[in-house]
DNA sequence: GTCTATAAACAGATAGAC
DNA sequence: GTCTATCTGTTTATAGAC
């Protein structure tokens, strides 16, 4: 009998198993030609032929090219700010060591992970673009950014912070320029050191605990 | 003779002059149709239908698409950044007027002029995905970033803050934040209130002014 | 100088073989 | 489940009329 009708894994791979990897093996793919070329840019063709596919297979596996973009969005959208907080987490704040750590995450993403700053700008651009999906990607947003907001709370107290001061704005501002280091850098890498990202995060909460250096103590009214 | 091979301006308009005109229209409607579709997914035939041309006429005044499109980049790729540093020029540092203004130009890049932060990041992904294009975005994007470091220079001195402190750092990072935020804002508007670039600049700077507020006066070494 | 018509290449998506 | 072949619409760019 060549059936092999209940074989548990014969050297692996049961058929979901091949399925699952080939929409996998895809979508690996299809990040790297849609940051390379991007969306508009980037054929079905390109995609499935970088995975080892035929376009066939790609279309068997997603709706179509709009459809494999979204789902790519959908997987890795939340940008990366889950591993800023991971880092900011590990180290005491204002450390030499936790700038270090900030510093080698912002060379990692700007200079190691080429595709990683590029992608993001596309999927900014499609939900700029596409109002429905600005919605879905706001939200997407707020999940970690809240977590970094919950550090910055502990960071604050820890510095005796005024207690007025709000932890989500900081998390927004710290966000903001992680991202606007990051796709400086890429243009001018001198002009974006290692050690900046730290630097101006030790600029940032000095000021924020104490008052502005020049007279006037409360500003608010 | 019906040629009139000398008239200064019959109404107005010299050859030259409408052809520079052209020229203008159809620049203008590239910028907005890139800004909307991108580079790859705008069409020269929208483009010049937008500008109120025929394609012909797109190909009579440019190369080509990619041609367009660079010319657009050297006319506008500065980033409006030495808007940014007028701004700042024309006010006290750390006052209130000019936290309020630093806001309404949040505002006016982020949510009235719709059009240029994607356009912006239009000729990111392009500068970053030809190498060529890279430097010379690079090189175009020092200039103002020294017009804004002339300015943090004087506002530093005012503060009285330490003479060692790399002014070129700290416009890297204002231009960095700044970056961010208008495009956190297009996503997420509640989560980047339009106070806050003015609010974070303030931290920034008390905390540049003065040294870290957790004991340790020096981090160097 | 601008327009109309068209050439030539290429895209996304589908149908049927295997 | 994946591949090959193909259909259909659209794209950039050009040639020639006006």
């Amino acid at each position: 009998m060549s059936t092999d009708r209940e074989e548990p894994a014969r050297q692996r791979l049961t058929r979901a198993e091949a399925k699952a990897r080939t929409r996998r093996l895809l979508l690996d793919a299809a990040a790297r030609v849609f940051a390379r070329k991007g969306f508009a840019g980037a054929s079905v063709e390109e995609i499935a032929e970088s995975a080892g596919f035929s376009i066939g297979a790609l279309y068997s596996n997603f709706g179509g090219k709009e459809a494999l973009f979204l789902e790519l969005m959908a997987e890795r959208g939340l940008g990366r700010v889950s591993e800023a907080a991971q880092t900011l987490d590990r180290h005491e704040a204002g450390t030499g060591e936790a700038a270090a750590e900030l510093g080698r995450l912002l060379v990692q993403v700007a200079d190691k992970d080429t595709d990683f700053a590029p992608l993001q700008a596309e999927f900014w651009l499609y939900a700029v673009r596409n109002p429905h999906v600005l919605d879905t990607m706001a939200a997407a947003l707020r999940e970690p950014r809240q977590a970094l907001e919950g550090l910055i709370d502990t960071w604050l107290a820890e510095r005796g912070a005024p207690a007025d001061v709000p932890a989500d704005a900081v998390a927004t501002v710290v966000a903001a320029l992680f991202q606007g280091l990051v796709r400086l850098r890429r243009v001018d890498p001198d002009s974006v050191p290692e050690e900046l990202f730290g630097q101006a995060l030790q600029w940032l909460f000095s000021g924020i605990g104490a008052p502005p250096a020049q007279a006037r103590p409360t500003d608010q009214d």
